[in-house]
DNA sequence: CTGGTGCTGTTACGAGATAACATCACATGA
DNA sequence: TCATGTGATGTTATCTCGTAACAGCACCAG
């Protein structure tokens, strides 16, 4: 959330259509891998589809119930472990916050642009990881998951 | 730390000569640049240097008096942004840890290579940064600051 | 010796995350 | 149909991580 600008045009969030629709893709994915998708997985992805920005674990926490009764802390963290193992959001550990996967492609090794002025973050692909993954080889190591942020300001917030 | 295997040779814990020469090339630098490098900010420093691999922020706070007496956390964590900042020490987001920084160029954007089993970190250069440095350039964001880092084995324990 | 600036000490608390255990839902095979 | 195993949830409690706020001190510049 904005520090002190409100420029704030970037990614934001979508229609509610698009929700909608982003929410039944991914529950039929699921389904079809064999997994379930409760309503405390769609609660939570819904959340982080609406904010459609990073949002901080006990925020989710906080609008949980469609009543405004607040979840626990364990619905809430064992929702988001699920759908970032199922690649469905990723965890911004910079910040310690969550945002919904918007990468089309299913395996993701995914990177993020986090503007500190408005909050909007960009989710980038691809060729940073490779980078990386040079480095590692060089090095002996074999990786298995990827930390990528960089932080500074938006197209929007320049 | 080790989670279940006990390799761990890579990096390591170097010798004591080494952790006072790099002690003192610290301080040298920091008073040339008109900083103070007060005994809580050695302090902490020493205590990454000697452990040669992340530390948790309240292991250093449980270790830090000579004596056994652990410190408030405010004083650690006031030194630890402060070594940061002056590119002494690097906080490693995904695992809420620290470590000395052992790379020789003062300009720093850090990599890190992260053994998931014996907790050896790497901390590899340059090449990293700039590719994302380009996927921001393409999306329009001005970048300040990056968090990188690679989880995987390391050579030992692979 | 006076004021400003930056560092330290201390208390208290807010935020982030998980352990442990009981219970429940549901598919599967006897 | 019922037994059973697996995975999901509910609940309590606790642990770890990090910071706000304020008082006091150290040191340098004028």
């Amino acid at each position: 959330m904005g520090d002190g600008c409100e420029h704030h045009l970037s990614d934001g969030p979508p229609a509610a259509g698009d929700v909608a629709r982003a929410l039944q893709d991914a529950s039929r994915r699921l389904t079809a891998d064999g997994e379930r998708m409760t309503s405390a997985r769609l609660r939570v992805l819904e959340l982080l589809l609406v904010a459609g920005e990073p949002v901080k674990a006990y925020d989710l926490i906080a609008c949980f119930g469609e009543d405004g009764q607040p979840a626990k802390p364990p619905t809430v963290y064992r929702a988001l472990e699920f759908l970032e193992r199922k690649g469905l959001a990723h965890r911004i550990a910079s910040i310690s916050a969550y945002v919904a996967c918007t990468s089309v492609s299913i395996d993701h090794a995914a990177a993020f642009l986090i503007c500190d002025c408005c909050g909007a973050t960009a989710e980038v692909c691809a060729p940073v990881a490779d980078d990386l993954g040079r480095a590692a080889e060089a090095a002996g190591y074999a990786i298995k998951r990827t930390t990528i942020e960089a932080h500074g300001r938006c197209p929007a917030c320049r």
